[in-house]
DNA sequence: AGCTTATTGATACTGAGTATCAATATAGCA
DNA sequence: TGCTATATTGATACTCAGTATCAATAAGCT
């Protein structure tokens, strides 16, 4: 039986999604998607990069970031916005979903943005701002790293 | 009489506070601070240094950054993390407001985050995290901006 | 006016990507 | 299976948004 991710999806999945999609299925491609289905919690750009080199891949910098955009592109991933405004990535549930995320080991808990929703339509009728995306991200600790040891 | 900030606030009240914690009045605090209250909308630190150099201030990037980061500290300025990640500042009125920012001409909208206080408190008991901090930023398109030519 | 030390600006650097472009590999087709 | 058009790649160099260093300067107390 294959290895499934803890959220729901095989990297296998993936690569059927981007192949549905018209893209090509690359070595690079495979590689970073089966690295990012291995994975826990947040990641960074340079942190795929880096752990796929340290293991012997080839892949290029600039191969990394095209490839996470694709996936962000193909709601594959989801994009969270750090405090310093770096970039981490997180594989996505399905569903709109927005982030709590542990500041010490990356840990992410995927909530549902429950009443966000209504009030970004109150506010669009107030302010006549025709809306078009938003953002809800919190950051803590989660209780394992709020353990001192 | 005073000409007085958009917010409600002049850049002497400004300086006041900065004198009142401690800091030193300098002669590029005092620049980028009238220049912060002279001005509308989301600007960033790139652009406070573009548009003070251009109008032949000698103020370094380092102390644009620095004097931001003193005044966010102080809640004088709000950071607003924009979608490529880099950071946008705005006036802030008194109290915890978030941001409804349009993404054309850099205009922002402050509102209350309402009940984002409760989905908070709730996450916590859910999580068992300790919660730090969030962010709530919406992006759209002002009426203005939205109207052709 | 003198003195202590906070603050500054020049410089060089970092981190997080992005543009360019020739070389290569994929997927559809014969 | 081999051919071909073109999507994709990796090397390189670059940009953008800051940050670290540190000697020179200037605030502001006395």
């Amino acid at each position: 039986m294959e290895r499934v991710s803890y959220r729901g999806r095989t990297a296998q999945d993936t690569l059927n999604h981007l192949r549905e999609t018209g893209l090509r299925i690359t070595e690079p491609r495979v590689e970073v998607v089966e690295e990012i289905h291995g994975r826990q919690g947040l990641f960074t750009g340079e942190q795929l990069y880096g752990d796929l080199r340290e293991r012997g891949s080839g892949v290029g910098r600039a191969t990394i970031f095209r490839t996470i955009d694709v996936l962000v592109e193909l709601e594959i991933l989801d994009r969270v916005h750090q405090p310093d405004g770096a970039h981490g990535y997180v594989l996505r549930s399905p569903g709109h979903r927005h982030h709590l995320v542990c500041s010490a080991c990356g840990d992410v808990v995927e909530f549902q943005g429950c009443n966000v929703g209504d009030l970004i339509d109150d506010l669009a009728t107030r302010t006549d701002f025709r809306i078009e995306g938003h953002w809800l991200e919190i950051f803590g600790t989660c209780g394992r790293c709020q353990q001192p040891g």
